[in-house]
DNA sequence: ATTGATAGTCAAGATACTTGACTTATAGGT
DNA sequence: ACCTATAAGTCAAGTATCTTGACTATCAAT
């Protein structure tokens, strides 16, 4: 029964809403650099399925599993970026049913570009933050991140 | 079953992808939380804009302003919220173009709740990760996101 | 040979945004 | 007072990223 909220300004203010803060920030930027260095199609959610196939391809059905989406929502993605020449669909030839993702060289193109934005953005939150206070985000959210992830029901419609 | 993660070579871990995964995932519990409090219009923007607004209410230019998207969205979402009976929108006496967004009692009392479900989710996060890591994390996020917010320019369509 | 699970597709809908085109009210010169 | 640029908000339409539901093709195990 507390009434002890600001009143003029209910400004959020938890480790949610950092967290939220923080990664939005992040992709932000991320794609900005990316577009900028010549990939316009890069967005976010892209960028995230394009991080999961493995260089000599990957099945859509262990994207599903990976990536914690609908089967469908990858196949929408993958068809995207198919249309954007950045992936390719071929037959599995161990099982007819299943097709398997493959980047083009302009998907790996931007694979290299990402890697060197990445590392750019992250050196300069190292700088901001200073090596210790980095690395000890770094580390705490690698501690959150298997202790929070149990969801072993999204795998299919 | 022994899944095959032989060729997981390109799974994505720098610092961004850490801070997205860890608040999506904050996210999803935070909304599950609400909706199983007796809130099941609850979604993660909902919750945002009602953060924004004080208790004696705001004006809809000051949560643009504030949230950082297009005055379009906040009206939708502000529509959607005032359909709920979450919110409501009174005249500004002192301007006839605006329109001041209060809470309404039923608003009010999801912001308790809220409340209540964000210390449960971080105490579980403290225990988690620890007293110490926990605190930096917290403290790393604080001084992340002063130095990376600076995009003064979305306030209008 | 049948049957049930798995891989993928097609269609439709929800959410959270966007840009663009308007209306109305205010504020600042002149 | 008048005129105009700007600000506050609405209406309409479109985009990106997901969802559920219904379907086909293939495989694997009886």
């Amino acid at each position: 029964m507390v009434k002890r909220l600001d009143e003029r300004s209910a400004w959020p203010d938890h480790i949610g809403w950092r967290l939220w803060e923080a990664s939005r920030t992040w992709q932000r930027e991320f794609v900005a650099e990316m577009r900028k260095a010549g990939h316009p199609w890069f967005t976010d959610a892209r960028a995230t399925l394009m991080g999961h196939i493995a260089r000599r391809g990957t099945r859509q059905a262990d994207l599903i599993e990976r990536m914690g989406i609908t089967k469908q929502a990858v196949q929408q993605l993958i068809d995207g970026l198919e249309a954007e020449g950045v992936l390719a669909r071929m037959p599995d030839p161990r099982d007819r049913r299943g097709r398997i993702v493959v980047h083009t060289e302009k998907g790996l193109s931007a694979l290299r570009d990402s890697n060197d934005v990445k590392k750019k953005i992250e050196e300069r939150y190292r700088r901001l933050l200073g090596e210790e206070r980095f690395k000890a985000l770094s580390d705490a959210l690698k501690h959150l991140l298997p202790a929070t992830e149990k969801d072993p029901d999204k795998t299919s419609a």
